[in-house]
DNA sequence: TATACGAATGCAATAGAATTGCAATCATTG
DNA sequence: CAATGATTGCAATTCTATTGCATTCGTATA
């Protein structure tokens, strides 16, 4: 593989192009704040707490980040992920999402010892039985697995 | 059913037998707050959380209630529930809970109107195909419904 | 009964995350 | 350039969970 130390210099110019292109495509204009926050959450390849992308971008602001995410999310970019008991994480949406309307039909999976909230999407429950209730209407159903990560389980 | 203003008076002595008894079974000493705990888990009927808990015992102490339910979990007479993206409530264990291990292995729907959680004991997912990726360990599986419940549907 | 000791309680304080208010700044248009 | 709305930064608030610690309570024992 020789010696990539880092890779993302060489072609900054087409990431920043393709970031720039993923918001106007969806009505979001290409701010600096909003192109940094989008570029941590493509290049970790992993979801992301507000927190984290806050240390990631340290010193930008918490508010900023935080309201740059609900722009995101209301426009179809990134949907959050709220897992039972841990806190909620923000995932680049797979397309098809649009304006307020998601696709995140699919269980996550919590690491109890890294924490990091990962998406299954090999593991859709589309073919979940309903509840016959109906009187209940169904929004959303959402479904978090705990339990320890591969890389976690590797290591220990 | 005739004037029926208070029938918690009438039944106060065997209830709170019930209660003690509970508590006892469980290795928990039955104090006048566990006791008055427990009794609004009983009666209410529907998941609590801890601020609802503080309310109808006003003025209680919120921490005191706190670890009063910390100490119930502990014990196998409540569960705690993390619904994803609301608080967490307590719910009564249906038995077969011990110290430590609840039984508590089906969905919760989260009314997005009144916020009240219940639990779907009819909706087991024991069915459910677990994913396949054995590199992951599973602890547990929490699933989580949102919509709108038959009461708040009936009202609008 | 008096003492001692651990359990239970009450109150203050802290921690953490989510959310809001508002003024300053920026970008765009007429 | 002036006006306007969008965006940002900072302070502050809200909510909930959690901890620390001194006091009180219950009970076993000398
Ligand atoms: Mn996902
Ligand atoms: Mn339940
Ligand atoms: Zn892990
Ligand atoms: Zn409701």
């Amino acid at each position: 593989m020789g010696h990539v130390i880092n890779n993302s210099q060489s072609n900054n110019y087409s990431m920043n192009s393709n970031i720039i292109k993923l918001l106007e495509h969806n009505d979001v204009k290409p701010t600096p704040m909003r192109m940094l926050v989008l570029e941590q959450m493509i290049t970790q390849h992993r979801n992301l707490s507000l927190t984290e992308i806050e240390n990631l971008l340290y010193p930008a602001d918490r508010v900023t980040i935080y309201r740059t995410l609900q722009t995101f999310v209301k426009n179809g970019i990134a949907h959050s992920i709220d897992a039972a008991g841990s806190g909620s994480v923000y995932a680049l949406c797979p397309g098809g999402c649009s304006h307020e309307a998601h696709k995140d039909e699919h269980p996550h999976f919590v690491c109890e010892n890294c924490k990091k909230i990962s998406c299954c999407t090999d593991f859709v429950f589309s073919f979940l039985q309903k509840p016959n209730t109906p009187k209940y209407v169904i929004y959303k159903i959402e479904m978090t697995i705990k339990g320890i990560c591969p890389e976690c389980t590797a290591k220990q």
